[in-house]
DNA sequence: TTGTATGCGTTATCAG
DNA sequence: CTGATAACGCATACAA
């Protein structure tokens, strides 16, 4: 079952391999009877080329990867689609490339940067605390998208495009306190979270200070380390536990929208119903909080657009060193059923 | 900004290329000495071998590949789990690789056995009524899960481990039965569908003949093609479209879970409640259906077990070329409280 | 224990 | 228009 090569069909045709190569590639140059035979014969064997020896050998293949980190992210799957959209219009190709949780995202850039010969990068997803050092290796463009960035972050290495996830969580709060609620819960990431985590919990503290409110330290729920982050069911353990300490509060503000339907069943199962007994916000804006039922009052994350603009600014950058962009797109609130005014 | 390569290193250090790729590659014949020099040299200049040159050179890479049609499908990330955990258990390395809706999957799978050596195949999700030439092109063991299987496959080309789609559709449409109901809608794929979800239609179909029950085209409705397949918006649609055409029924069997929650949107919408109006019933068992209000009743198919069995059937016929098994999972039903006696 | 040379499958650069 | 042939970066058989 040995693999047919351009040699074995250079030879079949009777031609040379850099015919067989200018048939393939559309080359100019070439009698149109000869391609045609070659085409042929390329088809009746199945013959596809090595594409590691192409990488190896093209100088410029035109591509563009796009590094995901969490593939059960919802959110994702949306803004993949806009990038395979727009890549392909732009008449590049993309890889896309899976990134596991134990994996570094900036290595697993450079390890693919040497592999294909990209020509720019989309991060999505991922915590983006990394070194100079790691960030010099890679040496083409990219743009981060989704990212918590840190006010300290190197900002002139790379492009970015996020929400402004501190503002955008201040934004949830002061609509709950003008909702007429005090005594807001939170349920956050993990302790230790450098990333969208903290920036959308800093929201929180902010706004609770600047209408006077003391935060109570026993609303404020961290993740649980042994289930996934940000899912439904880690948000239904967050809000059993917050239940049971018996704190009094009467909204919920869950940073993500998977989070905050758990939180739901949680409440449901304690026999209280949502949003008479307690209201509860989420983050994000999935398809699953405008079906769940209530509605979830969330913040909408616009990312199709942000899609759009993440890669148009890598092209920018690809096609005229310019500098490095920061975009910050506002979110939106939905208001569902799930909140109340009291 | 250019790559460092092997020669690079070897230079430096003041060796051969081939002490350097022996130091990396653990070669057993090396001086320790030498050995720790070259890799501090390695690491000081951030040098990372190319894949592509190794893909080129190397006889066997024991790498197996998993395909996955459809990454917003969230049955597939706790598989992919799973299938990352063994493959490493096994020292082998894992390649995950996204395909796209358009793409044929086949066709992919070849081009990347071309690209890596691959040693196994896992294919997730998609149609799989291929030519039998074109499965013979690819070359190695593979496995397909959750795929439906046609009766008329050719079933020795590969091994498979699924659910019984059309028993598991029966037993979910027995149950309806034996709570009382006896107008059953569906909320089914497309027209066209060949794979899955024609399946789960004949299931029903089945069922509802041997119960005496004729089928009422009316309550038969077909997947949007315009949105997303199997998604909530598609359900939504569905039945809203149901409930608009006055047709009588008590009970709504949606071949997803995540379309019988758009269902369930629906009819709240139309001013009706689940289950005192119509009873709804999902498929899968995603966590969505036990985290929705209320919990939904479902099938669930038993998606780590699936994985394991994939991987370790793989892993035999890349042992021994045995022959090619299909392992048929059993589905469970899990009573929510979506559905309610009549 | 180490270095040299060859080839993996392509593409690109040259002469014909 | 076409065909040798030299890279691409690495691994390895073979020689030292």
């Amino acid at each position: 079952m040995e693999s047919v090569t351009i040699k074995d069909i250079a030879r079949i045709c009777g031609v040379g391999v850099s015919t067989v190569s200018r048939a393939m590639n559309d080359h100019p140059d070439i009698n149109q009877e000869t391609k045609d035979k070659i085409m042929r014969v390329i088809r009746e064997h199945n013959y596809i080329p090595n594409n590691s020896a192409q990488n190896l050998k093209r100088a410029d293949a035109k591509t563009i990867a796009v590094l995901v980190k969490g593939i059960s992210n919802p959110l994702f799957a949306r803004m993949i689609k806009v990038l395979e959209r727009e890549i392909q219009k732009q008449h590049y190709s993309l890889v896309l490339q899976h990134v596991d949780d134990r994996q570094n995202e900036v290595d697993v850039a450079i390890q693919l940067e040497k592999e294909k010969r990209l020509r720019g990068i989309v991060f999505l997803g991922g915590y983006f605390s990394h070194s100079e050092e790691k960030l010099k290796q890679i040496s083409v463009p990219f743009v981060l998208s989704t990212i918590g960035l840190l006010e300290d972050a190197n900002k002139e290495k790379y492009a970015s495009v996020s929400v402004d996830d501190v503002r955008e969580s201040s934004r949830m709060v002061e609509y709950l306190i003008a909702k007429g609620h005090r005594d807001i819960a939170i349920l956050a990431a993990r302790e230790d979270d450098t990333s969208i985590g903290l920036l959308r919990l800093q929201g929180y503290y902010q706004t609770l200070k600047k209408h006077g409110i003391k935060p109570n330290p026993a609303l404020v729920v961290y993740m649980k380390e042994e289930l996934g982050p940000y899912t439904m069911e880690n948000g239904y353990a967050m809000a059993k536990e917050l239940l049971a300490s018996g704190e009094k509060f009467t909204a919920l503000f869950a940073i993500s929208d998977r989070m905050a339907v758990g939180a739901c069943k949680a409440i449901l199962e304690a026999g209280k119903t949502v949003p008479q007994d307690y209201s509860v916000a989420g983050f994000d804006g999935l398809d699953l909080a405008q079906f769940y039922n209530p509605t979830i009052t969330t913040i909408r994350q616009p990312m199709e657009e942000m899609a759009e603009a993440a890669i148009r600014t890598l092209f920018d950058m690809i096609e005229q060193e310019g500098k490095k962009k920061h975009v910050v797109f506002a979110g939106e609130l939905i208001e569902g059923q799930s909140v109340r005014q009291i």
